[in-house]
DNA sequence: TATAGGTTTAACCAAATGGTTAAATACGGC
DNA sequence: GCCGTATTTAACCATTTGGTTAAACCTATA
C-alpha cells in the first residue's frame, strides 16, 4: 500500500464526506472536518467558502460516483427481469461500499434548506425502468402491476438494510463482517422476490 | 372543532415533537421550539431540564403511540399471509398518520450520541413474524425462504415512500392528496407482492 | 537571491445557542 | 384579602460556531 498524499483539497473532501455521513450536515462541525483532514480549519473556507458550498460539493461528488454506474447498465437489450437483477447486484454492491449513502441523500432531499438538491438526482433512471416494463409487458413477458409501486418497492427492499444498520447489528448481534454476508445473500433472496412478482 | 387548551408541558411536547421531526436533533433550536409552542424559551428547561431529555421524552412518546398497536395483531391464530395483510394495511394507515417518523428514527438510531435509543425499538415484533413464520412453513403452507431478509423486505417496501417523498413528489408532480391516493393502492400492490412471494 | 504569488496558520470576531437566574405573575387554600 | 407555592418572563451568561484577517511561510522563477 503506497501513501500518496492527497492534495490540501481533496485532504478537505475526503474529510467532508466521513463528517457529513457521519454527523448530518447540521450536525457537523467545521471544527470536525478541519481535524479529520489534519489542517487549518481557515482553509476550508480558503478552497470552498462556506460549508454550505462545501457541503454542496460533497453531494455532488458522491451523486456522480454513485448513479451513473446504475444508469447505463440498463439500456442494453435484455429481458427486463434480467435487467432488474444486473439492477439489484449493481446497486447493493455500491450500498456495500457505500452504506451511508443512502441516509445521507434521504436527509437532503428532506432538509428544508436542501430541497433543491432533489434535481440532483437522476429520476430519469426511473422512467428508463417504467419504459422497459411497458414494452415487456406487452409481449405478455412480465405480470401485470404499477411499475411505480414496483420500483419504490425494489429500492425500498435494496436500501432499508443500510439504513437500519445499527438496528440490525444490535438484533442480530453481528459485526460488519456479519452484516456484509447477510447482504450478499439478500441479492439472491430478492432476485428469488423479483422473479416471483414478475413472473405471469 | 372545540379548541380545547393544552398545558403548557403538553404545548410543549406538541411543538418539540413537529419542530425535532422536520429538523432534526442536531438542527432544531430550543428558541424555534419555543416559538412554535407560544411560550417562553425558559418553559423548557423547567418542564424538561434539557434538549437532550426533551428529546428522548418526544422519542418514547412517539414509540409508544406506533409500535404497540402492530404488536397484538400478530398474536391472532390465522393463516401467515393473512398477518402479513394486517401487517401492511395496520402498518401502511400508521404511516399515512405519522409521514416523518421513519426517517425521525433512522436519524436517532444512526446518530452517534443516541444509539442507545436502539434499545426502545420493539425487536421482538421481528421474532414474532420469524415464529409465525416457521409454524407454517413446517405445514408446507408457505415457500422456504429467509424471514429475516422477508422482514426487512417487507418493511423497506413499506416505509421507503415515505422516507422519499419529498423525490416522489417532484418526479410525480404530486401534492399530498396524490400522494395519500398512491400510498393507499400501494396497500393492495404490496399485499399482490407478498402473495406471491408466500405462495409455495 | 530577491520577489511575487499562492498557501497555511494563529488569533480573532460576531452571532447563535443551550442553559440559568431573579424577579414578576398567577393561583389555590385559609 | 393574604400568603405560600407553582408558573412565567426578560435579561443574562458561557460556550460554541461559522467565518475573517493579517501575518508567516513556502516555492517557483527571473
Amino acid at each position: 500500500m503506497v501513501e500518496i498524499e492527497l492534495s490540501t483539497e481533496e485532504k478537505i473532501l475526503k474529510a467532508a464526506e466521513e463528517v457529513f455521513m457521519r454527523d448530518g450536515y447540521a450536525g457537523s462541525r467545521m471544527q470536525d472536518i478541519a481535524d479529520v483532514a489534519g489542517i487549518n480549519k481557515a482553509l476550508l473556507h480558503y478552497y470552498f467558502r462556506s460549508k454550505d458550498k462545501l457541503f454542496e460539493k460533497v453531494f455532488d461528488a458522491k451523486i456522480q460516483s454513485f448513479f451513473p454506474q446504475m444508469g447505463e447498465k440498463f439500456s442494453q437489450d435484455i429481458p427486463f427481469v434480467d435487467k432488474i437483477y444486473i439492477f439489484i447486484e449493481g446497486y447493493m454492491d455500491l450500498l456495500l461500499k457505500n452504506p451511508y449513502l443512502p441516509l445521507f441523500v434521504l436527509n437532503t432531499v428532506n432538509n428544508k434548506d436542501k430541497s433543491a438538491f432533489i434535481k440532483k438526482l437522476p429520476i430519469e433512471l426511473s422512467r428508463h425502468v417504467a419504459q422497459s416494463y411497458y414494452a415487456e409487458f406487452k409481449k405478455g413477458k412480465v405480470r401485470e402491476l404499477n411499475p411505480a409501486q414496483f420500483i419504490m418497492s425494489l429500492m425500498g427492499m435494496c436500501i432499508f438494510p443500510f439504513l437500519a444498520k445499527p438496528i440490525l447489528l444490535d438484533m442480530f448481534k453481528a459485526d460488519n463482517g456479519t452484516f456484509e454476508k447477510l447482504m450478499e445473500e439478500r441479492i439472491q433472496e430478492l432476485k428469488l422476490y423479483v422473479k416471483l412478482i414478475l413472473t405471469p
